[in-house]
DNA sequence: TTATGTTTTCCTGTTT
DNA sequence: AAAACAGGAAAACATA
């Protein structure tokens, strides 16, 4: 009401995810997780199929799955369509191994996104922490290895493409995918991600699908940035909302404010999904 | 270049 | 009274 709202939620956001020069080393960072490493290396966006195909077996390798369980034709793509790929998409494309493939490109995209931006340029305004490089602007989250480690189930960062076999046809696994997320997507990922999620939305039923916005005008403020958009806003955020209930993305939730449920067309929200 | 899908913007009215 | 919710309309944008 009496302060200017943008600058409110900057030092807000700001204070929450923490100043940028309180970041470690960014050897510190990439210690453990391989070698020289280059941006490019780190992150999957800009993988050649080579590399997609070595990430393939490392992770296949890591979870002690036979790696002809799975059609690697499937995957015959750079590293900028795999990371383009839905939940859904993975599972299309490895069935049960799916999962395990979604979690580790995810969990490559965050850190890639992070060791690649401190490397190119530390930028001093706050922004969206989540795996989607698609837009300009820095990201001042860190990545700290002592609160969540490198997940167990990811990140083997391909480096000398050796894997060679002939892929015949393109086999192209999805249908489209307007680069990047969609703003339920984007609001799944801020769920998914309660690490990097200080208080802006809140699940209010887990298993339900129900969850609650917390601070409706950050996570406005943070869809704009996502969408070079500075003049986003709850009110305009919340009309796309409503959009999604004829499509059943989302399910309407009545009586209750700021309060949304996935509907059965949301895909990657749940613990397990089938 | 057109067609389509997904927001974004704006607005009027209602509800909490 | 302020903040949300509801949707209609239409513009804007990105991709197929």
């Amino acid at each position: 009401m009496s302060t200017t709202p943008t600058a409110a939620l900057d030092s807000q956001l700001i204070a929450t995810w923490g100043l940028p020069n309180t970041y470690p080393d960014v050897p510190t960072v990439m210690s453990g997780y391989t070698g020289r490493l280059w941006p490019h290396d780190s992150q999957p966006q800009f993988w050649s199929k080579f590399q997609v195909w070595e990430w393939l077996q490392q992770v296949m390798d890591m979870h002690q799955i036979d790696a002809s369980s799975i059609p690697f034709q499937n995957f015959d793509m750079d590293g900028h369509q795999l990371c383009s790929l839905s939940y859904q998409d993975f599972i299309r494309a490895a069935g049960s191994v799916g999962p395990i493939l979604f979690h580790s490109i995810t969990e490559l995209k965050w850190s890639g996104q992070e060791i690649g931006q401190l490397e190119i340029k530390p930028d001093l305004d706050f922004s969206c922490p989540f795996p989607d490089v698609s837009y300009p602007g820095g990201n001042l989250e860190i990545y700290n290895p002592a609160i969540y480690p490198l997940a167990p189930v990811a990140s083997p960062t391909p480096s000398s493409p050796d894997i060679k076999r002939t892929y015949s046809r393109p086999h192209q696994v999805k249908k489209h995918n307007p680069r990047g997320t969609h703003l339920w997507e984007f609001i799944r990922d801020i769920l998914l991600n309660p690490e990097r999620n200080p208080g802006l939305i809140k699940w209010e039923d887990r298993t339900e699908g129900v969850f609650r916005f917390l601070k409706s005008e950050a996570v406005a403020q943070l869809w704009g940035k996502k969408k070079n958009n500075t003049s986003m806003t709850y009110e305009k955020l919340s009309r796309a909302m409503r959009y999604y209930y004829k499509r059943e993305i989302l399910e309407r939730v009545d009586g209750r404010r700021l309060v949304y449920k996935f509907g059965r067309n949301a895909r990657g929200w749940r613990e397990s999904e089938t």
